[in-house]
DNA sequence: TATTGTTATACTCTATAACTATA
DNA sequence: TATAGTTATAGAGTATAACAATA
């Protein structure tokens, strides 16, 4: 059914010609660990922003969501949706400060270390199956290069 | 107007504790070319997935939307509109094949092919600034370390 | 006047189901 | 029945504008 006669159309379609790109190749292992990262964490309810998002409150507590927002690089109206997510699930209270009644403080609950201990050590699990055919050495100066990369963009680290 | 009485929020927010993680130095690294990528594009009336697609045609002529589908890794419905703009635009022909009129043959025009050799050399262009602060050697091996994460995925390339 | 959190909104990208015409 | 292209639709993810409360 395949080769019959293929005398117009292609025989073998290729992407050897975008290969060559960077952009191309990086896409193209973000969707592998993309498609990973979203089935490792499903299991336990989060996605890839709740997850970021609880590892940042978890380092950073007391926070305001402006603050979570800047380090996540997202915008703030995109967050209240995660934070009341969050907060409904028990996983992170939102208490008012007195100093300044506008912003919110943001905690993990006891529930939320529990949950992000366990996300972060599927996370690792998951990341040292993708890692494997990586030595260690390797693995240090992918990220390395990662992040030169990135720092030509903004600037910043 | 920074650190002025910040006792319970914390003052310095950090990504410290999600950059151990592979996923997230790429999705930043990601987030910096793609920025750059679609800026460079856009001039020339270019988004990712036509340039993709017409680099694609232009190294498979003659081939069908769902193999160029399949080498672009999207689902078929979703390069209609693709194709029907770069039709429209006069750079991309679709002729039925006499052997199964069901399918289209895909194939640059002239314009086609001037647009696309401007694109990606201004692709290149903008790569090779992103590139800059990697060796020769460091950046041939982040695309072989890119492609065998890649490899983890599917188990195809 | 500026900022925090919020609402409403819109745009892109992508995925699925179902249709048509051909095979 | 199976496939190519298509239509309609829906879901993420993300961005902007504007508002109320507070500073």
């Amino acid at each position: 059914m395949v080769d019959r006669e293929e005398t117009t159309t292609a025989p073998k379609v290729t992407d050897a010609a975008l290969r060559p790109f960077l952009g191309f190749n990086l896409r193209r292992a973000w969707n592998v660990i993309h498609a990973d990262l979203v089935a490792t964490l499903e299991p336990l309810g989060l996605r890839m922003i709740t997850f970021s998002a609880l590892t940042v409150i978890g380092e950073n507590p007391g926070l305001s969501q402006a603050q979570l927002a800047t380090a996540l690089s997202v915008e703030r109206p995109n967050l209240v949706a995660v934070t009341d997510e969050l907060s409904t699930r028990g996983l992170v209270t939102r208490e008012r400060l007195a100093s300044d009644r506008r912003t919110y403080a943001l905690k993990l609950t006891a529930a939320g270390e529990r949950l992000l201990a366990r996300a972060t050590e599927a996370v690792r699990g998951h990341e040292a199956a993708l890692y494997e055919p990586l030595s260690d050495g390797e693995r240090q100066s992918l990220i390395a290069m990662l992040q030169k990369i990135e720092s030509k963009g903004t600037g910043r680290s």
